[in-house]
Formats: C-alpha cells, sequence, structure tokens
DNA sequence: CAGTGAGCGAGCTTCCGCTTGACTT
C-alpha cells in the first residue's frame, strides 16, 4: 500500500465519492455496515456476569476483516469514519477490536454531508471514540435480544414454531390487528349531503354556482323536508369573504417520505422503492437513501437556488432549512436528494428515472416560494330556512412551488370537487336554483394500512429505523401474521333525491364500496400472538415502550447512566413476565359458535386447528363415531373473529362435483390458490370472474382446453425426459424436475436431444427432484415433517 | 400445489440495525 492513511465508512459507493476528495495519500474502504453482532446461536448474553455480550465476526464478513486487518496493519493512521449515531459509534469500536487497532493510530472522524470541506474539515478535527455512546448501542442491541430471544419461544411452544416476537415487528402487528378491529366494529351511518348550482336571477348575466348544504341530514324525511322547503324559497346572496391563503412546501425526502410518496404517486412497495433508491445511489445519482434527516447541506441549498432561479426566475427560490421532527432522529445523514441538483432527469430504466425525477422535484420544491392564493367563500341565504348554502373558490395568485411539485395524501376523499373558480357577485344578489341534489353517504370506517401508510405510522412512534422499515414488513407478512391483498369491494344502494324546476324525484343508485388495493390484513394468527402478548408482555408492546427505553439510551450516551444497571431494570421484571407465561395454557385460537346449520340442525363453529382456520359442522360424538363433524378450511380473508354463519355454511359447500369430461369426475374446490376445478390429476385454476359455487361444466372444460392449449405453447422441444420450455426468463430446459440454462445464442429451434444433453452434462447434472419445479420440491420437502404442537 | 384435523416426538426456528450482491423459471 501506497498510502499513510486508511480510511474506513460504511458503505462502498460512499468509498468511492470520498476517495476522490481525499487524494492519494488516502486508501478509502468500506467496513459493509456492522462487522460484528451478537452469536447468532442462543441468547449471546451472559445474564449471571452483567448482561456480558457475545460478540462474533459475522458470516458474510470474515472476508471484509481480513482485508481490512491486513491495510490497516500497513498504514500509520485509521480513520474510523463511520456515522455519527449511536450505530455508527458502535461500528467504529467494534472495527477498533476486531482489527485490533492500536489507540495512538486511530482517529475517529464524522462528517454529516460528502462534501470536500465537510471532510477536509473532519480529517482536521479527531476525536476518540465515544464509549458512552457505544454503550447506549450495546444496551439497544441486548435488550432488542432479550425481547426477541426470550419471547420467541414462549411462542413456538403454545402456538406455533418458528413464530417471532420483537420490540419493533410485535408493535407493527398491533397496529394492524387493532385497526382491522375498529373495522370489524365499524357500522356505517348514512347521511344526506345536499348540493345545488345556481344561476342569476336576471337575463343580462350567465353563470352557474356549485354550493354545498352547511350541513348534513341523518335522515331521509328531514332530506325530503328540506327539499319541499326549497321548493318555494328564495335564494339569495348573504355574504361574500375573500381571504388570502398560502401554501408551503414540504421538507425534502427521508426514507418514510420518499417511500410514501413513491407509494401513493407510483404505486411502489416499500421494498421496491428501497431497491431503486439503491440502485441511483450507487450509481452516484443521489445521496444515501437512508436517512431520518430532512437536512440540505449548504452547497445543495446554493445549487438549488441557482437551478430555480435559471429555471423559473429569481422570484421563485426561497432558500429554506428544515428541522426534522420525526421521533428517536439520529440525523447522520442529509435528507435524500439529487447529487446534482442541475440534473433535473438522469438515464435508467424507467422507475429509476420516475422515482429519480420525483426526488429531484420534491427537493428543488422545498427551496421555493410558497405559493399565494385566494378563497373566496360565498354563503347563500334560503328565504324559508336557517340553512345556507356554501360555495367555495380558489384562485391560485401565484404558484410558487406548486409549479414543481404537488404532495399526494392518503384519504382521497370524494368531497373536495368543489373548488372552482368562482363567477363575479355581489351582495345580496337573487338566485334561482337550477337543481338541488341529496345524496346519501356512509361514514367511512378508519383506513386500513398499506405498507407506506404503516411505515408512517411507525415513524410517528418512533419504531423501527429507515434500514428496517422495508424487511420489518417482510418480516412480519413471512410470519404469516399479516397479508399484503387486494381485495374487491360490495355492491352498495344509496338514494338520490333531486329537485328540478319544483319536481322532486327519488332515483336507487349502485355503487361499489371498499376497494381494498394493496392493503395490509392481519391474520388469525398475528390476532391470535397479538392478543397472547397483549396479556402477557403489555409492557414491551406498549406503544411508547421504544419511546421511553430510547430516553434511557440517551442517557446512556451522556454519561448518566450505566447501560448495565439500565438492561438490569428492564430484565428482571421482563423475564419474571417470561417465566409466568410459560404456566399458562395455550391461548385457545378463541372458538367462536356461529349458530345452528338450518338445513341438519348441527352447530357451526369456527377456530384455528392444526393446519390453520377450519369452520366444524357438528360435534365428535363418542358414542357415535360415525356421526363425525364435517370440516372445511376458511377461505382467504376470512377471519373467525368476522365470519358469519352464512358465509361460514357456504364453506361446507365445496368442494363439488359438477358432472364428467372424458370419463373422469369434475371436481371444484377452493384450495391454496384459489378456486380450481380439478379433472383426473390435473388442477385448473378457475377465472377471477368465475364463482366455485355456481360454474357450469361447460365452462370447466373451456377452462381445461384452454390450459391443453397453454401447456402445448409453453413446450418448445420434447424429448421426453428432456423438455424445453418457454418460461419467465425465455426458454430453458427441464430435466427430471431441474431446470438447466440455455446459452443466450442457443437457437432455441435446432436444438437435438444430443445438444441438450451435451448442455446439461455442462452444467453438472443436479439431483433429481420429484416436484415439478425446483422451488415447489424444496417446498414440498420442507412440508414432510409436519411439526408437533406440544401442549401445555 | 389443490389434503389434512390426535397420538410417537429429534432438532430446528427467533431479535434489530448497519451494509451489499447473487440469483431468479
Amino acid at each position: 500500500m501506497q498510502q499513510d492513511n486508511l480510511v474506513i465508512v460504511e458503505s462502498p459507493a460512499k468509498a468511492k465519492t470520498i476517495e476522490k476528495f481525499l487524494g492519494d495519500k488516502y486508501l478509502v474502504k468500506s467496513s459493509y455496515g456492522h462487522i460484528r453482532d451478537l452469536v447468532k446461536k442462543g441468547l449471546g448474553v451472559d445474564i449471571a456476569n452483567r448482561y456480558k455480550p457475545e460478540y462474533v465476526i459475522s458470516d458474510d464478513k470474515h472476508g471484509v476483516v481480513k482485508e481490512l486487518k491486513q491495510f490497516s496493519k500497513e498504514a500509520k493512521f485509521v480513520w474510523l469514519a463511520s456515522d455519527e449515531d449511536r450505530e455508527g459509534e458502535a461500528i467504529a469500536w467494534h472495527l477498533q477490536e476486531t482489527l485490533g487497532l492500536d489507540k495512538n493510530k486511530t482517529r475517529r472522524i464524522v462528517f454529516h454531508e460528502i462534501t470536500k470541506n465537510a471532510i477536509q474539515n473532519a480529517i482536521k478535527n479527531p476525536r476518540d471514540i465515544d464509549i458512552n455512546l457505544v454503550d447506549a448501542q450495546q444496551a439497544r442491541r441486548v435488550l432488542d435480544r432479550l425481547v426477541g430471544f426470550e419471547v420467541s419461544p414462549i411462542l413456538w411452544k403454545k402456538v406455533k414454531p418458528s413464530l417471532s416476537a420483537g420490540r419493533v415487528q410485535s408493535v407493527a402487528v398491533r397496529l394492524i390487528v387493532e385497526r382491522e378491529r375498529e373495522i370489524i366494529g365499524f357500522n356505517p351511518e348514512s347521511y344526506y349531503r345536499v348540493s345545488a348550482i345556481f344561476n342569476p336571477d336576471s337575463p343580462d348575466s350567465k353563470f352557474s354556482l356549485k354550493s354545498e348544504l352547511n350541513v348534513k341530514f341523518k335522515t331521509l324525511k328531514e332530506t325530503e323536508d328540506f327539499l319541499n322547503h326549497c321548493k318555494s324559497a328564495e335564494f339569495s346572496i348573504s355574504g361574500i369573504e375573500k381571504k388570502p391563503a398560502k401554501k408551503s412546501p414540504s421538507p425534502p425526502f427521508t426514507t418514510s417520505t420518499l417511500q410514501q410518496e413513491a407509494s401513493r404517486k407510483f404505486g411502489f412497495s416499500v421494498g421496491q422503492t428501497m431497491t431503486i433508491a439503491q440502485h441511483l445511489y450507487e450509481a452516484g445519482k443521489i445521496t444515501y437513501m437512508r436517512t431520518d434527516s430532512t437536512n440540505l447541506s449548504t452547497l445543495a441549498i446554493e445549487a438549488a437556488k441557482n437551478t430555480i432561479t435559471s429555471l423559473y426566475g429569481a422570484t421563485y427560490s426561497k432558500t429554506r432549512q428544515y428541522k426534522t421532527k420525526s421521533k428517536g432522529a439520529q440525523e447522520a445523514h442529509e435528507a435524500i436528494r439529487p447529487t446534482e441538483l442541475e440534473n433535473a432527469t438522469v438515464s435508467g430504466t424507467a422507475q429509476e428515472k420516475k422515482l429519480y425525477e420525483l426526488i429531484w422535484k420534491r427537493t428543488i420544491a422545498s427551496q421555493m416560494s410558497d405559493a399565494s392564493l385566494e378563497r373566496t367563500v360565498v354563503t347563500i341565504s334560503i328565504s324559508n330556512s336557517n340553512y345556507k348554502f356554501q360555495a367555495v373558490g380558489e384562485v391560485l395568485l401565484f404558484d410558487g412551488f406548486l409549479k414543481v411539485y404537488i404532495e399526494s395524501s392518503d384519504d382521497e376523499t370524494e368531497d373536495d370537487n368543489s373548488k372552482d373558480l368562482i363567477p363575479p357577485l355581489k351582495e345580496n344578489q337573487k338566485l334561482i336554483y337550477n337543481g338541488i341534489e341529496a345524496t346519501e353517504r356512509f361514514t367511512q370506517h378508519p383506513a386500513r394500512y398499506s405498507e407506506a401508510s404503516l411505515v408512517k405510522k411507525m415513524e410517528e412512534l418512533g419504531i423501527g429505523r429507515p434500514s428496517t422499515y422495508a424487511p420489518t414488513i417482510s418480516t412480519i407478512i413471512r410470519r404469516g401474521y399479516v397479508t399484503k391483498e387486494d381485495r374487491p369491494g360490495e355492491q352498495r344502494e344509496y338514494l338520490k333525491i333531486s329537485l328540478k324546476k319544483g319536481v322532486i324525484k327519488k332515483d336507487k343508485k349502485q355503487e361499489t364500496a371498499g376497494t381494498e388495493k394493496s392493503k395490509l390484513f392481519p391474520s388469525d394468527i398475528g390476532m391470535l400472538v397479538n392478543d397472547f402478548l397483549m396479556e402477557n408482555f403489555n409492557n414491551v408492546i406498549d406503544y411508547n415502550f421504544t419511546a421511553n427505553v430510547e430516553e434511557q439510551f440517551d442517557e446512556i450516551a451522556s454519561g448518566e447512566l450505566e447501560w448495565t444497571k439500565m438492561i438490569d431494570k428492564f430484565y428482571k421484571p421482563f423475564h419474571e413476565d417470561v417465566e409466568k407465561s410459560k404456566d399458562i395454557s395455550r391461548p385457545t385460537a378463541s372458538e367462536r359458535v356461529l349458530g345452528t346449520d338450518p338445513k341438519t340442525g348441527k352447530p357451526v363453529s369456527v377456530r384455528i386447528a392444526r393446519f390453520g382456520p377450519v369452520a366444524q359442522l357438528g360435534v365428535a360424538d363418542e358414542e357415535q363415531p360415525a356421526n363425525k363433524p364435517v370440516y372445511a378450511s376458511l377461505k382467504k380473508g376470512q377471519l373467525i373473529e368476522s365470519i358469519s354463519l352464512e358465509e361460514a355454511l357456504k364453506l361446507f359447500d365445496l368442494p363439488r362435483n359438477i358432472g364428467q369430461y372424458e370419463g373422469e369426475d369434475l371436481v371444484v374446490g377452493v384450495g391454496k390458490f384459489g378456486p380450481y376445478v380439478r379433472f383426473g390429476k390435473t388442477f385448473v385454476s378457475l377465472g377471477k370472474n368465475d364463482d366455485p359455487y355456481i360454474v357450469t361444466k361447460e365452462r370447466a372444460i373451456e377452462l381445461i382446453e384452454e390450459k391443453r392449449l397453454k401447456e402445448k405453447e409453453k413446450t418448445i422441444k420434447d424429448f421426453g425426459d428432456i423438455k424445453v420450455l418457454n418460461g419467465r426468463f425465455g426458454p430453458y430446459i427441464f430435466y427430471k424436475g431441474n431446470n438447466y440454462k440455455l446459452p443466450k445464442d442457443e437457437n432455441k429451434d435446432a436444438l437435438t436431444k444430443e445438444k441438450c444433453e451435451e448442455l446439461i452434462q455442462k452444467q453438472g447434472i443436479k439431483p433429481e427432484k420429484t416436484g415439478k419445479t425446483g422451488k415447489s420440491a424444496t417446498a414440498a420437502a420442507k412440508k414432510v415433517s409436519p411439526v408437533k404442537k406440544t401442549k401445555k
């Protein structure tokens, strides 16, 4: 190594940029995040020995550690330049310990922005490792391990193997469960909204004014009474109020707000957003994407100002610095912004372009002037009623930041469509109605969480970090606590009563309500585990738990509190809860008796059984073993807590034999992958619009023929054992349950059996699998040994 | 992958936060 100085940062992309700023006396390397952690197996914390953590080098970090050890030996100085937060300080400390760095040649430096100035300044102001801050991290780490590894095994025993609980994930599940219960308990109430269109009562002026009544009626009678009054009423303008208003831009993106906007505007999942952002970051196009800071570097603010001035003129520029307000923010980075603000677009995939442009707009807008508008409220009095109509208009006087960026909102209510231009009007002016219309509306249950709105809520509660929002959601889905789904809405009727030219008309209309797209739904297991944790680990699952321990971590960081004392105070009562919960009986999946089947008179109940949620018709009777109860699995989306007797009874109608085709029975059922028709040994999925309860024999045969045709098209060549198939990623060779690659330049139509065999040989023959494809074969293999449920 | 519905019972699972690739049928 020719360089005297080794600088270690956390990310390789960051290393690359910094190396440019520092010149050839510095070698900049990356640690790729934490290099050491608690042992993976077992608690890894010695309770009896003052909670001493047992650290080991992480599996995937041996190479990195080896390399860094070598370089640090050769260097005169080692600069530990990880982030300036709890985790960053711990990374620096673990590096020092693991690499065996000599304190005399080790320097700890920090910078908040990656600019030449900031880095050179940092080099001029080195310090020692702040052991208090490191201890705060150790406390955080140990606490999470104790919670996770002491509670999860209880769930394995009492509920189901491989489940998990933790300070963050369990609260995320709780949010979703509680929201679902609010929704189950919600009874929509109808009300009537009245809107009217007015015209001037004089032939020389022409306009129409849309307005809305200032009250909503609860009953149909009130509504009709009011419309009857309107028949003979006189309408006049009793007030015109003009008010200036302004709108300010939102701060630049943090991880959480980027995830929310990309979800609202493009429908990206939070994981997708992070992957795309990662690519942009690695290409040097944006700053770091895992951040909770809304801070912009002075350089960036200056660049924004220049860009805005040259694009839109100086009146559009307004320099702003934003305060980060989210709980527990650590502010180790800048906000997410383009590295070059003059680039409004970049090259890359369509998704990268979209996300980049969103980031550019948001950053630029955050440095632009307020928009100013004038809001006009016109009040229309009714001669024979105290109610009033109101028309609200908005005129944009100066667009400011709105020229570039308009933030989307989560609750797209249908109500705010009435912000049109207000025509010129005079006070006391008489109006005549063109039409008055009352529409029946319904109160809405609280919205289900989407991935992004869950992240927003978690951030508000200070739970999780920018680097964990997306992984946490994957975890609670993987555990089966939660599913992300679309759900179709239901048809509902509503009334429309209109008054036109003195005549009142009543219409019945239909609408679809409650359609959900990519929302998070709790499962029965999720609800059961949540209730168990609420009952036994109330402290840990409390919404304020994280905020409370964060306060104590801060005290540790400032040296006021010793970390082992803090952990001890938490652990003693917590561990008592753990011991106590072992004694209680396993939670009995809240069996619900729904009622009796009118056909057989037998009771119908639902509960969680060995293979999941199940409906049961009849009860086991030892005297009459022939009278066994009938079971049917609940459908996807049905919850034990909310399923109705009617819905449960329907489950017993399947599987249904609907006739014969080519000598084989046609049986319709609902399986793991939705409704299907079984024909001999083949299963064919029903279409989106096919109802398994009413699907006909003719339709089933049609589907079978369709599938046969598809199978035919899928096969390019068939050499018996060896097949050339068309897959998602292009053609490939299929042989004994395994897939083999086909070279890109290979002409698939000219392939011979011999050529295929040669290609398979070249790639090495894989062990034979019994399943259809590689993936399903492994899944099936895992299922072979069903795990026993231990009873306490 | 399209069923099952107790029991025998080894040895496994798990946390949160920092970071990136290798690979996909």
